[in-house]
DNA sequence: ATGAAAGCGCTAACAA
DNA sequence: TTGTTAGCGCTTTCAT
């Protein structure tokens, strides 16, 4: 009720000094106590319980920054999407990760900082991670190596000694050689060209993308692939590509193949933008799914909310993001330069749900 | 090559000691200068150029954490997504509120730290938001008044005096008597009826959920109000209500409606996911939207990715997020507490695309 | 096993 | 107009 008391800890929230005052002991106790350094047998039984009991009896726990200072280094790692933001919910894959990013990072006690559009490119996204003090950076799919390469050169580092650590997820520029979290398309895409052939197809038709990146190239050559263990092939007219992955193309690379002679039973679409752009033009042409034409997708982003829910390739986006995130740290806080580049690989799988079924006879 | 010189910045971000001693003038000048203090013409044009020059030169930008620590504020927000984090794109409204709050506090140079699923609830909660300082918190549709008292009675600060500023967002617990940003459905539904009468629509079913909370009446009553308006009314059996924002129940309801003896022209539901139900089940019962059924939908969260793309009151969540972070914002840096709550209310609009049509005659 | 002292990089009072 | 001083709360040698 009276506020003029003198050594009232009063409303603050409580520093290592009040602790270390209650408990009777110096601050620098209180400090190895709750940090239990390795050889944490430098503080005798009795001293311990004291602190851990007044520590707990104030709710005191250290102040984050204060640390950060004295330690020098503000657990913030940066985070820079992909240049995406433009489509919201068409590819929900750029949320998805900055989430799983997050959580990942939370659960070892980092901060995210993640970079805006405005600021994603040239020496504007250097200064902000700089300014930022960030620990380490994630990169999902930069456009060009320059953008990652010039995170490194603005180095010799803004932290310490050495250089700030950087991962690369999903869509590496691999010329720009940082570790690595990619995704095998191989074993998803396999076990979809089985599974459609197990159901008696053999007219199976690719919607996919041009695209030079050795990620574009796999969808479409594990495609091709998968067909020759099987001992079928894909004519041309089967074989749809496009420049982006869009909607449109799916929608348009769909309606050349309906009105194909010989149509296609089954449909496999490189990502799921495509398969809601096929959706559409079967929808419009009156050829049910599956009844009339089997679908499959590959992302498996936003594929099982779809009509009906399509049995698509199962990407691991949570593990590539937590594996981007204990990678970058694990370097962050090891002392030493890794001298090998990681490059960590993570499989796909199949899920299969209700856009495909067994090849009508009729 | 040697690294023994005296005087070398060397490989460290360079601090306010170095461009003080290049620009030769004392730490706190520099301070000065770089903080423009309001009256700022404290420090002499020629030093002021003289500093700027070589704290560009040198590349300086101050360290945040000394500057939080110092200033005894850390430039941190807390967010508490709604307990949701299970359907991820059935409705992606979380998640579009969690990007666009990071967004706007990026814009004002804070951090925010989205508290993770585990420890939404309980003490645990208070625990992690004060050992984070957190200078103040967004809930976004907190599920219980409790949830929200327990963060304001978690105090007694754990910052500098008084109480951490809270907003909540969208669906607030108004038992908490917190300032709460809103959306207004009044405007976007009743201007969703206007379209469906301009039709010529005159049985229009509606549903939607049977909650208590206002977030829900509202979108029951501004309907059938709308509805007066015009001179019509809304049979029981047109006016469906389910006791969740699911897909299972705009599927089921709209079977329901589906089997009545005289089907409804149009249908407006209470939000996108019960309108994917309501698709499904009108594909299935081989109901053309919107040649035989116009639909609009309550939220337009991903109502213009579906096929049709669908008609639909939007909300304006970005805003919502932008309100939230400023009013947070200016309550933590204002130095008084404002007497009174703020309670923004931010109105909804229809968007149209093509789900609806003029009623058939037929 | 413990405490004293120094200082991370910055800013705000107070002097000059 | 500018510089000096004194910390913010913490951790880490280095003494004891």
């Amino acid at each position: 009720l009276d506020e003029n008391e003198e050594d009232m800890p009063s409303r603050h929230q409580p520093t290592s000094a009040d602790v270390a005052r209650k408990a009777g002991v110096s601050r620098a106790t209180v400090s190895v106590v709750l940090n239990g350094t390795q050889g944490n047998m430098r503080v005798s039984a009795a001293t311990r319980q004291k602190v851990l009991a007044v520590a707990a009896e104030l709710g005191y726990s250290p102040h984050p920054v204060a640390q950060a200072l004295r330690r020098r280094q503000s657990r913030v790692i940066g985070f820079v999407p992909r240049s995406f933001h433009k489509l919201p919910f068409v590819l929900p894959i750029p949320y998805l990760l900055s989430i799983y990013v997050a959580q990942a990072a939370t659960a070892l006690r980092y901060h995210v900082v993640e970079v805006d559009d405005a600021s994603r490119s040239g020496d504007e996204l250097v200064r902000f991670l700089r300014s930022r003090r960030v620990g380490g950076v994630i990169f999902d799919a930069p456009d060009t190596p320059e953008a990652v390469r010039r995170v490194i050169a603005g180095q010799p580092s803004w932290l310490g000694e050495g250089l700030v650590p950087i991962v690369q997820l999903m869509r590496p520029q691999f010329a720009a050689e940082t570790p690595t979290i990619t995704v095998d398309a191989r074993r998803g895409i396999d076990a979809a060209i089985d599974h459609l052939v197990d159901l008696g197809h053999r007219r199976i038709a690719f919607i996919g993308e041009s695209g030079a990146h050795p990620v574009d190239r796999a969808r479409r050559d594990y495609f091709l692939a998968a067909l020759v263990r099987h001992g079928l092939e894909c004519p041309p007219d089967y074989f749809q590509l496009g420049r982006a992955y869009s909607l449109e193309v799916g929608y348009s690379c769909t309606q050349v193949l309906l009105g194909l002679p010989e149509r296609p039973t089954a449909l496999f679409t490189a990502s799921d933008t495509y398969a809601l752009g096929a959706l559409r033009a079967l929808y419009e042409a009156d050829v049910r799914v599956p009844d009339r034409m089997s679908v499959v997708s590959y992302d498996d982003a936003f594929a099982g909310h779809l009509y009906p829910p399509l049995t698509s390739v199962t990407q691991p986006l949570k593990e590539v993001a937590t594996s981007a995130v204990s990678l970058l740290i694990d370097s962050i806080e090891s002392v030493e330069r890794a001298k090998t580049i990681a490059q960590v690989v993570l499989p796909t799988h199949l899920t299969v749900r209700g856009s495909t079924a067994a090849v009508r006879l009729s």
